[in-house]
DNA sequence: CTCGCTGCAAAGCTTTTGCACTAGA
DNA sequence: TCTAGTGCAAAAGCTTTGCAGCGAG
């Protein structure tokens, strides 16, 4: 996967849907690519300000939700707040560790089963990929008192 | 489930824990417990405004809090920002709707073997609970217009 | 009598929005 | 030129917290 191709690609996307190229979104898609589907807002915009102190942190949502609206990018809940995004073209589920922080990727198919059934018997569609699954990573549940008070959140 | 008693064993448990039982802590614990499951601080609070309209928001969350240290209270995340509140005692997880807001509830067990996997595979120890498994109930399906844009939130 | 609980108001956190200005195409 | 995009500041939505007074045990 060649960054700067996937760049102009995602760029090329916004312009043909009748949007514009500017410096901030250029930045912006940049980071988020070179971010490799874990960064949040925040963390964009921290990491373009490097460059242009200018750039507005609403700037950077408007722009993650231009791309969002093109079906290019998502974003994924991991608690009450924050939320991280992603190129759509990875498609995948995400575990995050309450204890560290940690994201880790799954694959979609293994709640494949899971999924048909809720929607055999429940006549529900789930869209799993919107919220992370959390819990605790090997080394947090090592750590962890024991089992009551499932921590913070 | 009796209510009454369901109702006197969980402020026993704020009170053997060296809390004081009030009676806003009554008044909260009661509607929790009629809400049946599926109820948010806000919900709560209107509730038992209707007969004490001086009990604040604040003391909701903060008896809710007590309660859920204690362990027999659990919180779930419907989306971004809202929060249902349920017995620990009756545990399961959510399908929450995201066109009409209906929750249903599923049985666990439904993922105990994604669980395993998850946590054989990746030493990751899930908590389902935590998080309602959002999509869209079979009438909300037939409504909606197509598949792009996977609507709000 | 003491310390936990309460009400109130203010702040926190992430995300959104209104507005006037700037700048792509 | 003309409209989309931008920066700024303020607001929104949910939850938490500091503080002083109140009341359960």
């Amino acid at each position: 996967m060649l960054d700067d191709a996937t760049v102009d690609r995602t760029l090329e996307t916004l312009r043909s849907a009748g949007g514009r190229i500017t410096k901030p979104r250029e930045q912006i898609v940049r980071a988020l690519i070179a971010g490799n589907g874990h960064v949040s807002a925040e963390e964009l915009a921290k990491q373009v300000n490097r460059s242009n102190p200018s750039i507005h942190i609403a700037t950077v949502y408007r722009t993650l939700d231009a791309l969002e609206r093109l079906g290019v990018v998502n974003h994924v809940h991991l608690g009450h707040g924050r939320a991280i995004y992603h190129l759509a073209s990875d498609p995948h589920y995400h575990l995050y560790c309450q204890g560290c922080g940690k994201i880790e990727e799954v694959p979609p198919d293994l709640f494949a089963e899971v999924d048909r059934t809720i929607n055999r018997e429940w006549g529900f569609e789930t869209v799993l990929s919107h919220f992370a699954f959390i819990g605790f990573c090997r080394s947090c549940r090592e750590d962890r008192p024991a089992d009551p008070a499932i921590a913070e959140d």
